[in-house]
DNA sequence: ACCCAGAATGAATAATCATTCATTCTTGGA
DNA sequence: TCCAAGAATGAATGATTATTCATTCTGGGT
Protein backbone atom coordinates (compact mmCIF):
# COMPACT_ATOMS: atom_id res chain seq x y z
CA UNK A 1 0.00 0.00 0.00
CA UNK A 2 0.96 3.61 -0.65
CA UNK A 3 1.47 5.77 1.64
CA UNK A 4 -1.41 8.30 1.67
CA UNK A 5 -0.83 12.04 1.27
CA UNK A 6 -1.90 13.45 4.47
CA UNK A 7 -4.10 16.39 4.74
CA UNK A 8 -2.93 19.54 4.57
CA UNK A 9 -3.99 21.32 7.66
CA UNK A 10 -6.93 23.32 6.70
CA UNK A 11 -6.00 26.51 8.54
CA UNK A 12 -2.38 26.73 7.87
CA UNK A 13 -1.12 29.95 4.81
CA UNK A 14 -3.09 33.16 3.74
CA UNK A 15 -5.49 31.47 1.55
CA UNK A 16 -8.14 31.11 4.40
CA UNK A 17 -11.13 33.41 3.35
CA UNK A 18 -13.59 30.60 2.04
CA UNK A 19 -16.13 29.71 4.72
CA UNK A 20 -14.74 26.61 6.65
CA UNK A 21 -17.04 23.45 7.29
CA UNK A 22 -17.64 22.30 10.09
CA UNK A 23 -18.16 18.94 9.75
CA UNK A 24 -21.77 18.36 10.88
CA UNK A 25 -23.51 14.68 11.47
CA UNK A 26 -27.64 14.63 10.81
CA UNK A 27 -30.46 12.05 10.51
CA UNK A 28 -30.50 9.83 7.30
CA UNK A 29 -34.05 11.44 6.81
CA UNK A 30 -32.64 15.14 6.82
CA UNK A 31 -29.47 14.23 4.59
CA UNK A 32 -31.94 12.91 2.19
CA UNK A 33 -33.88 15.44 1.81
CA UNK A 34 -31.43 18.04 1.75
CA UNK A 35 -30.06 16.13 -1.22
CA UNK A 36 -32.91 16.25 -3.06
CA UNK A 37 -33.72 19.38 -3.10
CA UNK A 38 -30.19 20.41 -4.07
CA UNK A 39 -30.78 17.80 -6.82
CA UNK A 40 -34.20 19.76 -7.47
CA UNK A 41 -32.39 22.90 -8.17
CA UNK A 42 -29.36 21.08 -9.95
CA UNK A 43 -31.74 20.32 -12.31
CA UNK A 44 -34.04 23.67 -12.25
CA UNK A 45 -30.08 25.37 -13.05
CA UNK A 46 -28.36 22.79 -15.46
CA UNK A 47 -30.76 20.41 -16.71
CA UNK A 48 -31.03 16.59 -16.25
CA UNK A 49 -28.52 15.58 -18.24
CA UNK A 50 -25.48 18.06 -17.27
CA UNK A 51 -26.54 17.31 -13.23
CA UNK A 52 -23.34 15.96 -11.64
CA UNK A 53 -23.17 14.39 -8.69
CA UNK A 54 -20.49 16.85 -7.78
CA UNK A 55 -22.79 19.42 -8.43
CA UNK A 56 -25.68 18.20 -6.26
CA UNK A 57 -23.36 17.73 -3.43
CA UNK A 58 -21.56 20.87 -3.90
CA UNK A 59 -24.95 22.55 -4.07
CA UNK A 60 -26.54 20.81 -0.75
CA UNK A 61 -22.95 22.13 0.78
CA UNK A 62 -21.51 18.39 1.45
CA UNK A 63 -18.56 16.09 0.06
CA UNK A 64 -18.66 14.56 -2.79
CA UNK A 65 -19.19 10.62 -1.22
CA UNK A 66 -21.90 11.80 0.11
CA UNK A 67 -24.99 11.59 -2.08
CA UNK A 68 -23.34 7.70 -2.56
CA UNK A 69 -23.63 7.50 1.36
CA UNK A 70 -27.22 7.65 1.17
CA UNK A 71 -28.15 7.06 -2.01
CA UNK A 72 -26.02 4.02 -3.40
CA UNK A 73 -26.29 5.39 -7.43
CA UNK A 74 -26.76 8.54 -9.23
CA UNK A 75 -29.58 6.45 -10.70
CA UNK A 76 -31.25 6.40 -7.47
CA UNK A 77 -30.60 9.64 -6.30
CA UNK A 78 -32.70 10.70 -9.55
CA UNK A 79 -35.43 8.57 -9.30
CA UNK A 80 -36.06 9.61 -5.66
CA UNK A 81 -36.33 13.32 -6.36
CA UNK A 82 -39.04 12.15 -9.17
CA UNK A 83 -40.16 10.55 -6.92
CA UNK A 84 -40.46 13.47 -4.14
CA UNK A 85 -41.78 15.76 -6.52
CA UNK A 86 -44.75 13.37 -8.15
CA UNK A 87 -45.69 12.28 -4.92
CA UNK A 88 -45.93 16.20 -3.57
CA UNK A 89 -48.06 17.42 -6.43
CA UNK A 90 -50.29 13.88 -7.15
CA UNK A 91 -51.20 13.88 -3.44
CA UNK A 92 -51.68 17.42 -3.40
CA UNK A 93 -54.26 17.24 -6.45
CA UNK A 94 -56.33 13.84 -4.66
CA UNK A 95 -56.38 15.58 -1.30
CA UNK A 96 -58.54 17.92 -3.21
CA UNK A 97 -60.76 15.72 -4.92
CA UNK A 98 -61.30 13.30 -1.98
CA UNK A 99 -61.25 16.11 0.95
CA UNK A 100 -64.10 15.94 3.01
CA UNK A 101 -64.43 19.64 3.87
CA UNK A 102 -66.65 20.75 1.59
CA UNK A 103 -69.44 18.55 -0.31
CA UNK A 104 -69.72 21.42 -3.12
CA UNK A 105 -68.81 20.42 -6.32
CA UNK A 106 -67.90 23.75 -7.45
CA UNK A 107 -65.31 24.92 -4.81
CA UNK A 108 -63.90 21.82 -5.07
CA UNK A 109 -63.24 21.95 -9.18
CA UNK A 110 -61.89 25.35 -7.72
CA UNK A 111 -59.70 24.42 -5.71
CA UNK A 112 -58.23 22.05 -7.76
CA UNK A 113 -57.46 24.41 -10.48
CA UNK A 114 -56.25 26.67 -7.94
CA UNK A 115 -53.67 24.30 -6.89
CA UNK A 116 -52.50 23.10 -10.20
CA UNK A 117 -51.54 26.62 -10.66
CA UNK A 118 -50.85 27.98 -7.80
CA UNK A 119 -47.57 29.32 -6.77
CA UNK A 120 -46.22 26.34 -5.31
CA UNK A 121 -46.81 23.97 -8.42
CA UNK A 122 -45.71 26.71 -11.14
CA UNK A 123 -42.24 27.61 -9.43
CA UNK A 124 -39.45 27.30 -12.30
CA UNK A 125 -37.93 24.71 -10.04
CA UNK A 126 -40.97 22.03 -10.08
CA UNK A 127 -42.05 22.27 -13.65
CA UNK A 128 -38.32 22.46 -14.80
CA UNK A 129 -37.91 19.15 -13.19
CA UNK A 130 -41.07 17.90 -14.04
CA UNK A 131 -40.80 17.98 -17.93
CA UNK A 132 -37.01 17.02 -17.73
CA UNK A 133 -38.06 13.58 -16.63
CA UNK A 134 -40.81 13.74 -18.77
CA UNK A 135 -38.39 14.36 -21.49
CA UNK A 136 -36.73 10.80 -20.54
CA UNK A 137 -39.67 9.06 -19.68
CA UNK A 138 -39.68 7.53 -23.09
CA UNK A 139 -36.65 5.72 -22.90
CA UNK A 140 -36.79 5.23 -19.07
CA UNK A 141 -39.56 3.17 -17.99
CA UNK A 142 -38.87 3.78 -14.16
CA UNK A 143 -39.67 6.81 -14.55
CA UNK A 144 -43.01 6.57 -15.95
CA UNK A 145 -43.81 3.67 -13.70
CA UNK A 146 -43.19 5.84 -10.47
CA UNK A 147 -45.35 8.60 -12.12
CA UNK A 148 -48.14 6.32 -13.77
CA UNK A 149 -49.61 4.70 -10.15
CA UNK A 150 -50.02 8.32 -8.86
CA UNK A 151 -51.30 9.86 -12.18
CA UNK A 152 -53.67 6.77 -13.11
CA UNK A 153 -55.38 7.75 -9.36
CA UNK A 154 -55.51 11.09 -9.92
CA UNK A 155 -57.39 10.50 -13.42
CA UNK A 156 -59.70 8.41 -11.25
CA UNK A 157 -60.48 10.74 -9.11
CA UNK A 158 -61.14 13.66 -11.84
CA UNK A 159 -63.25 11.58 -13.69
CA UNK A 160 -65.38 10.93 -10.65
CA UNK A 161 -65.38 14.26 -9.80
CA UNK A 162 -66.35 15.70 -13.09
CA UNK A 163 -69.39 12.46 -13.51
CA UNK A 164 -71.07 14.01 -10.74
CA UNK A 165 -70.84 17.73 -11.95
CA UNK A 166 -71.98 16.07 -14.85
CA UNK A 167 -74.72 14.23 -13.15
CA UNK A 168 -75.47 16.98 -11.12
CA UNK A 169 -76.14 19.62 -13.99
CA UNK A 170 -77.76 17.02 -16.70
CA UNK A 171 -75.08 18.53 -18.92
CA UNK A 172 -76.19 14.79 -20.96
CA UNK A 173 -73.80 15.37 -23.96
CA UNK A 174 -70.78 15.40 -21.98
CA UNK A 175 -68.32 12.67 -21.25
CA UNK A 176 -67.03 12.31 -17.95
CA UNK A 177 -63.83 10.81 -19.21
CA UNK A 178 -62.76 12.53 -22.45
CA UNK A 179 -63.62 16.16 -20.47
CA UNK A 180 -60.98 14.91 -17.74
CA UNK A 181 -58.65 13.81 -20.04
CA UNK A 182 -59.05 17.20 -21.96
CA UNK A 183 -58.86 18.82 -18.68
CA UNK A 184 -55.31 17.62 -17.41
CA UNK A 185 -53.74 17.91 -20.82
CA UNK A 186 -54.73 21.45 -20.62
CA UNK A 187 -53.21 22.03 -17.11
CA UNK A 188 -49.91 19.78 -18.42
CA UNK A 189 -49.47 21.96 -21.48
CA UNK A 190 -50.05 25.36 -19.60
CA UNK A 191 -47.07 24.19 -17.32
CA UNK A 192 -45.72 23.61 -20.46
CA UNK A 193 -46.26 27.16 -21.77
CA UNK A 194 -45.68 28.63 -18.19
CA UNK A 195 -42.04 26.75 -18.37
CA UNK A 196 -40.80 27.34 -21.93
CA UNK A 197 -42.54 31.02 -22.92
CA UNK A 198 -43.30 32.81 -19.58
CA UNK A 199 -42.89 36.05 -21.52
CA UNK A 200 -46.26 34.79 -23.93
CA UNK A 201 -48.33 33.87 -20.25
CA UNK A 202 -48.51 34.36 -17.49
CA UNK A 203 -50.38 32.88 -14.26
CA UNK A 204 -53.45 34.72 -13.94
CA UNK A 205 -53.45 34.18 -17.80
CA UNK A 206 -53.07 30.51 -17.79
CA UNK A 207 -55.95 30.26 -14.73
CA UNK A 208 -58.24 32.65 -16.63
CA UNK A 209 -57.92 29.79 -19.81
CA UNK A 210 -58.63 26.84 -17.28
CA UNK A 211 -61.41 28.28 -16.01
CA UNK A 212 -62.86 29.02 -19.16
CA UNK A 213 -62.77 25.46 -20.23
CA UNK A 214 -64.60 24.44 -17.50
CA UNK A 215 -66.84 27.43 -17.79
CA UNK A 216 -67.38 25.88 -21.15
CA UNK A 217 -67.56 22.27 -20.07
CA UNK A 218 -69.75 22.84 -16.65
CA UNK A 219 -71.91 26.68 -17.61
CA UNK A 220 -73.99 26.21 -14.42
CA UNK A 221 -71.32 25.56 -12.08
CA UNK A 222 -69.20 28.28 -13.04
CA UNK B 1 6.18 10.85 -33.67
CA UNK B 2 5.25 6.97 -32.99
CA UNK B 3 4.56 4.46 -35.26
CA UNK B 4 0.97 3.90 -35.76
CA UNK B 5 0.07 0.41 -35.60
CA UNK B 6 -1.06 -0.73 -39.17
CA UNK B 7 -4.70 -1.71 -39.57
CA UNK B 8 -4.69 -5.37 -39.52
CA UNK B 9 -6.92 -6.36 -42.68
CA UNK B 10 -10.30 -7.20 -42.13
CA UNK B 11 -10.22 -10.03 -44.85
CA UNK B 12 -8.13 -12.44 -42.79
CA UNK B 13 -8.88 -15.45 -40.14
CA UNK B 14 -12.23 -16.94 -39.98
CA UNK B 15 -14.11 -13.92 -37.73
CA UNK B 16 -15.41 -12.83 -41.31
CA UNK B 17 -19.32 -13.31 -40.96
CA UNK B 18 -20.27 -9.42 -39.94
CA UNK B 19 -21.40 -7.58 -43.12
CA UNK B 20 -18.63 -5.38 -44.19
CA UNK B 21 -18.69 -1.95 -45.15
CA UNK B 22 -18.26 -0.80 -48.64
CA UNK B 23 -17.42 3.03 -47.86
CA UNK B 24 -19.35 5.38 -49.79
CA UNK B 25 -19.21 9.05 -50.53
CA UNK B 26 -22.04 10.97 -50.67
CA UNK B 27 -23.36 14.49 -50.79
CA UNK B 28 -22.65 16.74 -47.27
CA UNK B 29 -26.24 17.46 -47.24
CA UNK B 30 -26.94 14.20 -47.70
CA UNK B 31 -24.99 12.78 -44.94
CA UNK B 32 -25.78 15.32 -42.72
CA UNK B 33 -29.88 14.59 -42.92
CA UNK B 34 -28.83 10.75 -42.76
CA UNK B 35 -27.13 11.85 -39.26
CA UNK B 36 -29.89 13.95 -38.07
CA UNK B 37 -32.33 11.13 -38.62
CA UNK B 38 -30.01 8.84 -36.79
CA UNK B 39 -29.64 10.94 -33.61
CA UNK B 40 -33.60 11.19 -33.74
CA UNK B 41 -34.06 7.78 -33.28
CA UNK B 42 -31.47 7.16 -30.76
CA UNK B 43 -32.86 10.01 -28.60
CA UNK B 44 -36.24 8.29 -29.46
CA UNK B 45 -34.73 5.03 -27.70
CA UNK B 46 -32.16 5.96 -25.53
CA UNK B 47 -33.03 9.47 -24.54
CA UNK B 48 -30.92 12.94 -24.74
CA UNK B 49 -28.64 12.48 -21.88
CA UNK B 50 -27.83 8.95 -22.76
CA UNK B 51 -27.16 9.28 -26.52
CA UNK B 52 -23.63 9.19 -27.76
CA UNK B 53 -21.77 9.73 -30.93
CA UNK B 54 -20.95 6.36 -30.92
CA UNK B 55 -25.02 5.53 -30.77
CA UNK B 56 -25.60 7.81 -33.11
CA UNK B 57 -22.91 6.92 -36.12
CA UNK B 58 -23.50 3.00 -35.65
CA UNK B 59 -27.05 3.66 -35.95
CA UNK B 60 -26.24 5.90 -38.84
CA UNK B 61 -24.03 3.03 -40.17
CA UNK B 62 -20.88 5.11 -40.55
CA UNK B 63 -17.78 5.52 -38.33
CA UNK B 64 -17.66 7.28 -35.11
CA UNK B 65 -15.66 10.55 -36.88
CA UNK B 66 -18.01 11.42 -39.14
CA UNK B 67 -20.69 13.26 -37.14
CA UNK B 68 -17.90 15.96 -35.76
CA UNK B 69 -16.87 15.86 -39.73
CA UNK B 70 -19.87 17.08 -40.56
CA UNK B 71 -21.70 18.97 -37.36
CA UNK B 72 -18.13 20.27 -35.70
CA UNK B 73 -19.26 19.29 -32.41
CA UNK B 74 -21.94 17.01 -30.84
CA UNK B 75 -23.62 20.22 -29.33
CA UNK B 76 -23.95 21.17 -33.07
CA UNK B 77 -25.89 18.13 -34.37
CA UNK B 78 -28.25 18.08 -31.35
CA UNK B 79 -29.27 21.94 -32.34
CA UNK B 80 -29.34 21.21 -35.52
CA UNK B 81 -31.68 18.04 -34.91
CA UNK B 82 -33.90 20.20 -32.92
CA UNK B 83 -34.42 22.34 -35.70
CA UNK B 84 -35.44 19.42 -37.77
CA UNK B 85 -37.98 18.61 -36.05
CA UNK B 86 -39.21 22.09 -34.69
CA UNK B 87 -39.25 22.87 -38.41
CA UNK B 88 -41.24 20.28 -39.88
CA UNK B 89 -43.57 20.67 -37.40
CA UNK B 90 -44.20 24.64 -37.03
CA UNK B 91 -43.94 25.14 -40.69
CA UNK B 92 -46.71 22.26 -41.70
CA UNK B 93 -48.79 24.35 -39.15
CA UNK B 94 -48.37 27.32 -40.70
CA UNK B 95 -48.56 26.29 -44.48
CA UNK B 96 -51.98 25.25 -43.12
CA UNK B 97 -52.90 28.49 -41.52
CA UNK B 98 -52.01 30.85 -44.23
CA UNK B 99 -52.78 28.64 -47.44
CA UNK B 100 -54.57 29.67 -50.08
CA UNK B 101 -55.79 26.13 -50.88
CA UNK B 102 -59.27 27.41 -49.40
CA UNK B 103 -61.08 30.57 -47.48
CA UNK B 104 -63.17 28.44 -45.77
CA UNK B 105 -62.68 28.74 -41.80
CA UNK B 106 -64.11 25.69 -40.91
CA UNK B 107 -62.19 23.21 -42.87
CA UNK B 108 -58.75 25.41 -42.40
CA UNK B 109 -59.13 24.26 -38.77
CA UNK B 110 -60.06 20.64 -38.99
CA UNK B 111 -56.78 20.43 -41.47
CA UNK B 112 -54.81 21.84 -38.75
CA UNK B 113 -56.47 19.57 -35.91
CA UNK B 114 -55.84 16.78 -38.06
CA UNK B 115 -52.43 17.64 -39.03
CA UNK B 116 -51.32 18.18 -35.24
CA UNK B 117 -52.58 15.18 -34.41
CA UNK B 118 -51.46 13.63 -37.49
CA UNK B 119 -49.58 10.08 -37.55
CA UNK B 120 -46.93 11.61 -38.64
CA UNK B 121 -46.40 14.30 -35.52
CA UNK B 122 -47.63 12.28 -33.35
CA UNK B 123 -45.50 9.20 -33.77
CA UNK B 124 -43.19 8.20 -31.08
CA UNK B 125 -40.07 9.28 -32.10
CA UNK B 126 -41.10 12.67 -33.07
CA UNK B 127 -42.75 13.29 -29.61
CA UNK B 128 -40.07 12.01 -27.39
CA UNK B 129 -37.64 14.39 -28.95
CA UNK B 130 -39.84 17.34 -29.03
CA UNK B 131 -39.92 16.44 -25.29
CA UNK B 132 -36.54 15.54 -24.61
CA UNK B 133 -35.70 18.74 -25.62
CA UNK B 134 -38.28 20.45 -24.02
CA UNK B 135 -36.80 18.85 -20.93
CA UNK B 136 -33.90 20.85 -21.37
CA UNK B 137 -35.09 23.76 -22.19
CA UNK B 138 -35.12 25.55 -18.94
CA UNK B 139 -31.32 25.01 -18.35
CA UNK B 140 -30.29 25.61 -22.83
CA UNK B 141 -31.52 29.54 -23.85
CA UNK B 142 -29.91 27.76 -26.91
CA UNK B 143 -33.23 25.20 -27.73
CA UNK B 144 -35.58 28.21 -26.53
CA UNK B 145 -34.16 30.28 -29.29
CA UNK B 146 -34.58 27.79 -31.79
CA UNK B 147 -37.89 27.12 -31.24
CA UNK B 148 -39.45 30.25 -30.04
CA UNK B 149 -39.28 32.19 -33.72
CA UNK B 150 -41.19 29.23 -35.07
CA UNK B 151 -43.42 29.07 -32.42
CA UNK B 152 -44.44 32.64 -32.16
CA UNK B 153 -44.79 32.93 -35.89
CA UNK B 154 -47.31 29.68 -35.33
CA UNK B 155 -49.45 31.40 -32.16
CA UNK B 156 -49.34 34.75 -34.52
CA UNK B 157 -50.88 32.82 -37.21
CA UNK B 158 -53.97 30.91 -34.33
CA UNK B 159 -54.87 34.27 -33.39
CA UNK B 160 -55.26 35.38 -36.29
CA UNK B 161 -57.36 32.46 -37.58
CA UNK B 162 -59.14 32.41 -34.09
CA UNK B 163 -60.08 36.15 -34.47
CA UNK B 164 -61.17 35.39 -38.05
CA UNK B 165 -63.89 32.57 -36.84
CA UNK B 166 -64.87 35.06 -33.53
CA UNK B 167 -65.69 37.85 -36.16
CA UNK B 168 -67.47 35.45 -38.16
CA UNK B 169 -69.50 33.50 -35.63
CA UNK B 170 -69.98 36.50 -33.54
CA UNK B 171 -68.82 34.87 -30.15
CA UNK B 172 -68.55 38.44 -28.71
CA UNK B 173 -67.17 37.24 -25.31
CA UNK B 174 -65.00 35.03 -26.48
CA UNK B 175 -61.00 36.50 -26.68
CA UNK B 176 -58.58 35.27 -29.50
CA UNK B 177 -55.41 35.37 -27.88
CA UNK B 178 -56.72 33.12 -24.85
CA UNK B 179 -58.36 30.81 -27.03
CA UNK B 180 -55.30 30.08 -28.91
CA UNK B 181 -53.14 29.87 -25.84
CA UNK B 182 -55.75 27.17 -24.77
CA UNK B 183 -55.98 25.77 -27.77
CA UNK B 184 -52.01 25.43 -28.19
CA UNK B 185 -51.34 24.21 -24.51
CA UNK B 186 -54.46 21.63 -25.25
CA UNK B 187 -53.01 20.32 -28.35
CA UNK B 188 -49.43 19.93 -26.45
CA UNK B 189 -50.86 18.12 -23.47
CA UNK B 190 -52.32 15.77 -25.48
CA UNK B 191 -48.86 15.41 -27.45
CA UNK B 192 -47.76 14.71 -23.88
CA UNK B 193 -49.77 11.93 -23.28
CA UNK B 194 -49.65 10.37 -26.25
CA UNK B 195 -46.22 9.75 -25.03
CA UNK B 196 -46.42 9.24 -21.38
CA UNK B 197 -49.48 7.07 -21.45
CA UNK B 198 -50.49 5.66 -24.75
CA UNK B 199 -52.08 3.01 -23.29
CA UNK B 200 -54.56 5.98 -21.62
CA UNK B 201 -55.16 7.82 -24.88
CA UNK B 202 -55.69 6.66 -28.36
CA UNK B 203 -55.32 8.91 -30.93
CA UNK B 204 -58.66 8.94 -32.32
CA UNK B 205 -59.56 9.70 -28.43
CA UNK B 206 -56.86 12.81 -28.65
CA UNK B 207 -58.74 14.34 -31.87
CA UNK B 208 -62.17 13.87 -30.35
CA UNK B 209 -61.16 15.77 -27.35
CA UNK B 210 -59.16 18.65 -29.24
CA UNK B 211 -62.54 18.93 -31.83
CA UNK B 212 -64.75 19.39 -28.53
CA UNK B 213 -62.65 21.90 -27.60
CA UNK B 214 -63.05 23.82 -30.54
CA UNK B 215 -66.38 22.75 -30.96
CA UNK B 216 -67.39 24.40 -27.79
CA UNK B 217 -66.10 27.29 -28.43
CA UNK B 218 -67.42 27.61 -32.13
CA UNK B 219 -70.05 25.83 -31.95
CA UNK B 220 -71.70 27.68 -35.23
CA UNK B 221 -68.71 26.42 -37.21
CA UNK B 222 -68.01 22.73 -36.82
C1' DA C 1 -14.49 12.92 30.64
C1' DC C 2 -13.96 9.64 27.23
C1' DC C 3 -15.13 6.16 23.94
C1' DC C 4 -16.52 4.31 19.60
C1' DA C 5 -20.37 3.47 16.18
C1' DG C 6 -21.09 5.12 12.28
C1' DA C 7 -21.60 9.67 9.60
C1' DA C 8 -18.89 12.46 6.55
C1' DT C 9 -15.00 13.40 3.73
C1' DG C 10 -12.37 13.63 -0.66
C1' DA C 11 -8.27 11.52 -3.08
C1' DA C 12 -7.87 7.83 -6.08
C1' DT C 13 -9.80 4.73 -9.52
C1' DA C 14 -11.91 3.00 -13.48
C1' DA C 15 -15.07 3.76 -16.98
C1' DT C 16 -17.16 6.52 -20.53
C1' DC C 17 -17.09 10.01 -24.05
C1' DA C 18 -16.27 13.83 -27.35
C1' DT C 19 -12.91 15.16 -30.30
C1' DT C 20 -8.69 14.85 -33.15
C1' DC C 21 -6.12 13.60 -37.07
C1' DA C 22 -3.00 10.34 -39.55
C1' DT C 23 -4.33 7.21 -42.77
C1' DT C 24 -7.22 4.91 -46.26
C1' DC C 25 -10.45 4.89 -49.71
C1' DT C 26 -13.63 6.76 -53.51
C1' DT C 27 -14.70 8.95 -57.56
C1' DG C 28 -15.15 12.51 -61.10
C1' DG C 29 -12.50 14.55 -64.43
C1' DA C 30 -8.18 14.74 -67.32
C1' DT D 1 -6.52 4.59 -67.26
C1' DC D 2 -4.83 7.35 -63.66
C1' DC D 3 -4.76 11.01 -60.20
C1' DA D 4 -5.70 14.15 -56.73
C1' DA D 5 -9.30 16.38 -53.91
C1' DG D 6 -11.52 15.53 -50.26
C1' DA D 7 -14.84 12.13 -47.91
C1' DA D 8 -14.65 8.53 -44.53
C1' DT D 9 -12.47 5.85 -41.02
C1' DG D 10 -11.24 4.54 -36.21
C1' DA D 11 -7.20 4.33 -32.90
C1' DA D 12 -5.45 7.48 -29.73
C1' DT D 13 -6.06 11.32 -26.54
C1' DG D 14 -7.59 14.06 -22.92
C1' DA D 15 -11.37 15.47 -20.23
C1' DT D 16 -15.23 14.36 -17.34
C1' DT D 17 -17.60 11.62 -14.08
C1' DA D 18 -19.68 7.98 -10.98
C1' DT D 19 -18.16 5.24 -7.48
C1' DT D 20 -15.08 3.40 -3.87
C1' DC D 21 -13.05 3.31 0.51
C1' DA D 22 -9.23 4.56 3.75
C1' DT D 23 -9.30 8.05 6.86
C1' DT D 24 -11.18 11.67 9.88
C1' DC D 25 -14.42 13.47 12.74
C1' DT D 26 -18.89 13.84 15.82
C1' DG D 27 -21.77 13.30 19.48
C1' DG D 28 -24.67 10.26 22.31
C1' DG D 29 -24.10 6.82 25.73
C1' DT D 30 -21.53 5.29 29.73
Amino acid sequence: MTQKAPHKNARTAATQNETKKPRKILPKEERRQQLIEATIRCIARDGLGSTTMQMVTKEAGLSLGIANLHFETKDNLLKETLRYVAEEYHSGQIAIMQGQETEDLTSRLTALLNFQLSQGVTQRQKMAVWFAYYGEAGARPVYQKIVSAWDRAAAKQLETLFEAIIEDGQYTDSDAADLAMGYSALIDGLHLALLVTPRELTKKQAKAIAKDFLQRAFPNHL
